[in-house]
DNA sequence: ATTAGGG
DNA sequence: CCCTAAT
């Protein structure tokens, strides 16, 4: 936390000398030539007179630091590993992968001052990759780190005690790795500067380092984790709610990411950029995990992301089965179970929100076999592959607590549960119209009819909805009862005409109930129905 | 499979 | 919304 703070104060500070519309802080790590542009750049930057320097200029000097920065590399045996004097010299292995636009690092670089939109700018031009997270500290914190691991750790900076500290100007590059050689501490085994090395480590420059699927959204590793460590407490693992919870979200947000990501796995033909952005880990099982960087607690740490599909009641014998040998089933019964309420795929549910099902197609399910003994017979649920990894996980996050309920924090101070699907205005007025077209009651027939395309409406929510609104066209429509709008729950509050009519179906049908008998008899219910309530429309 | 009602 | 009993 120190350093970083420091490290945005320094950026801030030093900014302020700056002109616009120079790179600052020798952002990046694109090629040999612009590293060596950057710290020449930065060489006149830290020097408030100093104008903008044109890119030509820029280039035109790029031969000069190369020659005087590779012999005091030597000098201070940083060289050693032989990388590094590449690293440094040119054709530099960096960023063989990552290609961010760091042109978008112009100028301004106080984070503190960047609303969430530019810091996402910033965080893609550091990263080339996107990001969704909004939390502003975080991407603050990120993209300081980014940019120090990146190359940010230039002449302006030394690092004394594992500390960054700023630089005199005209130290040049002698001082700067001579210091490095000087304090042990901060030198590696190879003799690398840890700065260094995080910046390997960080961007994977290092091709066997890609080979392990580690990315820059990867801090799972251990050695990330170490460089981590140091800039960011370190936080508790995400619950299994968190988890599931994000994963909606996000998979909102990028499922085309995610899609993309399931076929090109498969393929083994990753794009370029959604290598980039993408966490991808597969474990030695070849199983495909997708995962994602999360900003729990404001580190990078790697979360499984659980695709979420709408889940269905398992079948009822299934159910039934397990009620049969609850403690005999233990574990793996919880397990099933745990299977089918997330990778269920209700036959409906055409729209919305369900793209990420594609995800997590057949292909990877099989069918798992439970032995029943008592039962003598086996019985197969679907499970999905890779969900094993996630299980123990899943099963051991959720050590708090965890009735399996899934509630989500809403915008105020209570929860609601998970699946939760607002009512809104149109489908309210739909309800409405079909009862007093069908009746209360007549619920799989409003279903059926008016709420067809609604696939997460079932008529038991129809039912559910109706009774909440007789409730509320009696409670509200009086001069706001009591006390005047209830806290104002946050959600729509229903139009009051809306309510009248509620109010008026339900007296109504309240006197003319369906008389079974009588419709029975009639053999045409729906228009005795219809005719009754046409009067009161 | 539907409904009604309680939780 | 979920669950269950009663149809």
């Amino acid at each position: 936390m120190e350093v970083e703070s420091l490290l945005i104060d320094d950026r801030c500070g030093m900014h302020i000398d700056a002109e616009p519309g120079q790179t600052v802080g020798c952002i990046s790590n694109e090629g040999s030539s612009s590293w060596m542009a950057q710290l020449e750049s930065l060489e006149g930057l830290s020097q408030p007179k100093s104008k903008k320097v044109d890119p030509d200029k820029l280039n035109g000097r790029l031969e000069e630091p190369v020659p005087s920065l590779a012999p005091s590399l030597r000098e201070s045996n940083l060289n050693q590993s032989g990388s590094v004097g590449e690293l440094l010299a040119g054709g530099s292995p960096l960023s063989v992968t990552t290609k961010p636009d760091f042109s978008i690092l112009k100028g301004e670089i106080c984070l503190d001052n960047l609303s969430i939109k530019e810091l996402h700018e910033t965080f893609k031009a550091t990263f080339g990759r996107e990001t969704t997270v909004k939390d502003k500290q975080w991407l603050k914190r990120r993209i300081s780190i980014g940019l120090t691991n990146s190359c940010a750790v230039s002449t302006n900076f030394i690092i004394k005690d594992n500390k960054f500290a700023k630089k005199g100007n005209e130290e040049g590059c002698n001082g700067m790795y001579g210091s490095f050689a000087k304090d042990p501490s901060i030198v590696n085994q190879k003799g690398l500067p840890t700065c260094l090395v995080g910046q390997l480590d960080y961007h994977e420059v290092v091709p066997e380092r890609r080979l392990e699927n580690h990315n820059i959204d990867d801090y799972s590793g251990s050695d990330d984790h170490k460089n981590e460590q140091r800039a960011a407490k370190r936080v508790r693992k995400p619950t299994k709610r968190y988890i599931e919870e994000f994963s909606e979200v996000e998979s909102k947000e990028s499922s085309g990411r995610l899609l993309n990501l399931a076929k090109n796995s498969g393929h083994g033909l990753m794009s370029p950029k959604s290598h980039v952005r993408l966490v991808r880990n597969v474990s030695s099982g070849g199983r495909t995990v997708v995962t994602r960087l999360d900003s729990l607690g404001g580190s990078g740490i790697q979360v499984p992301c659980v695709s979420r599909v709408r889940r269905s009641r398992p079948r009822k014998n299934f159910m039934a089965l397990l009620k049969f040998n609850p403690s005999g089933m233990g574990m793996a019964a919880t397990l099933v179970k745990k299977a089918l309420d997330d990778h269920s795929f209700p036959p409906d549910d055409g729209n919305e929100d369900r793209v990420l099902k594609a995800s997590s197609t057949p292909e990877h399910v099989h069918h798992l076999f439970v032995g029943m003994p008592e039962k003598g017979k086996q019985f197969s649920v679907m499970s999905a592959v890779g969900l094993g990894n996630n299980m123990e996980m899943k099963m051991n996050s959720s050590g708090d607590s965890d009735d399996n309920v899934v509630t989500v924090p809403t915008s105020k101070g209570g929860v609601r549960r998970k699946h939760h699907r607002a009512w809104t205005l149109s489908e309210v007025m739909k309800l409405v119209e079909g009862v007093s077209r069908y009746g209360a009651g007549r619920w799989s027939e409003i279903k059926r009819l008016v709420f067809a395309s609604y696939s997460y409406r079932t008529s038991v929510d129809l039912k559910d909805k109706w009774r909440n609104l007789l409730k509320a066209s009696f409670t509200q429509t009086p001069p706001d009862t009591g006390m005047n709008s209830r806290k104002n729950t946050g959600a729509m509050p229903i139009p009051t005409p809306i309510l009248l009519k509620v109010r008026e179906l339900a007296e109504m049908q309240a006197q003319a109930p369906p008389n079974l008998s009588s419709t029975k008899v009639a053999g045409s219910t729906r228009k005795i129905v219809h005719e009754k309530q046409t009067g009161f429309l």
